[in-house]
DNA sequence: GGCCCTATGACATGGCCGTGACATTCGTTA
DNA sequence: TAACGAATGTCACGGCCATGTCATAGGGCC
């Protein structure tokens, strides 16, 4: 599993036996595992360092897992939690999402479960989903008589011409889109795209704009819309200068 | 909660205070809820009564809630079964998924976290069924030459063949045909159609796919209305371009 | 026991994405 | 203003991974 892109996972766990067992297993998932015995040092370390995922045990020395993912949150970290708990407290569920946890999982459990709600909690685009579930138009972009749907991964140029846009290609598009006429870094792309610690060559990104604009500038040798910024990055440019 | 599509739910459960509260609650959901004190009548009115779910506590007066769920399901009852038990004893969870049970809540339990369960095993079925429930035209999916009936889980395809759709496939279809021209991911398939905590291998969504385009494709090598985005999940259009 | 449906694993394949080479443009300096 | 270096534009190739596809096993129901 050489990945570049390995997910960094935190798991906050008293049992030293059941933590380990579970990172163990991560690992061989190709995850990078780190483990913390108490809500302590858990705390400490998910402020830290910079983890993709943090699996925290309810049930903790020092200061249980919902403190600790309340004091996560009152910090502005983000990092999406999932919850184990012991079975037989009923309440934990909601105590765990009113924390600001993402996902719940009671134990005993199944390692086969484990593993699935960790993957689908880590996929790249739960943010690109999550945007587009309430207000329909954030799903839609238009500029310039161009139409990107980001539901359908479909574009209308403004040609007539459409295109199915890839994964990548939606998600750069949308970064681009949310922050139109401000300048996105490449590392900014990269790491919502791509996910932290993630570099693929520098080329990469630009491959993407190139593709971009072939789709939905006029002239693509004279981007309107896709305009580089030399030495910082590129903005998206909605209205098109006449 | 006006929902014409009104939820049927049977509670078996020998504690009368907490079964009418149990009632009482769900009906302020939306739901229509029968009682049965134990579990001979409960199993009795499970057979006869249409219901979309049951609600079943283990400790019963007469016959026991793991031995009423295995009666329904030698009787080839699939209705989803809820298992309440005390706490304490950690095998029922496993006993009551082999007698054939959807969830499982220990008592004492949350009522919030109790709508909750209750809501998420319904919805598997319910959109299904609602969806089927009134304007005749919702039953019915028409595209390109083909016809599907969802309340006969017949198929007639361009080339003038039938074919008998499984509850599977018919549920997949209807899933991606509530979203046209939407990309509709593994994972929302997975969680509509099997339900959540089922997660099957990655593999069987796929095959699902290919059989729905051995049906209705002309081409199944070159699909048209069932495609594929790579990465992220299926995309049902059905209009095909010419 | 036999049938139908579903789930799983193995293998083939095709497309996306990443990479590097080269061309080109921009900014900077003298 | 010309020249040089660095950053970006652009292209084409190739690997790898997701998907296509099939055959088979398992499970429930008759």
């Amino acid at each position: 599993m050489s990945e570049a892109a390995q997910s960094r996972i935190l798991v906050v766990e008293d049992d030293l036996h059941l933590a380990e067992g579970m990172a163990e297993n991560m690992r061989a998932e190709g995850y990078a595992t780190d483990t913390a015995h108490d809500g302590q040092l858990g705390l400490e370390m998910a402020l830290v360092g910079d983890y993709d995922l943090i699996v925290l045990d309810v049930m903790l020395p020092q200061m249980d897992g919902f403190e600790v993912c309340k004091a996560l949150r009152a910090q502005g970290k983000s990092t999406p939690v999932l919850f184990l708990t012991a079975r037989g407290d009923p309440q934990d569920r909601v105590r765990g999402l009113e924390a600001g946890g993402d996902d719940y999982l009671t134990k005993p459990f199944h390692l086969d479960e484990f593993l699935l709600r960790i993957r689908a909690i880590l996929r790249r685009w739960e943010w690109f989903k999550s945007s587009l579930a309430k207000p329909a138009t954030s799903a839609t972009l238009t500029f310039a008589g161009n139409e990107a749907n980001f539901r359908t991964f479909q574009a209308h140029a403004w040609d007539g011409t459409t295109h199915d846009l890839t994964e990548k290609e939606a998600m750069i598009l949308k970064v681009l889109a949310e922050h139109p006429g401000e300048v996105v870094t490449r590392d900014d792309l990269l790491e919502k795209v791509w996910g932290y610690e993630v570099y693929p060559s520098t080329r990469t990104v630009d491959n993407f704009i190139l593709r971009l604009r072939k789709i939905f500038e006029r002239d693509p040798h004279e981007p309107r819309h896709f305009l580089t910024v030399r030495g910082v990055g590129y903005r998206f440019q909605p209205e098109g200068d006449a």
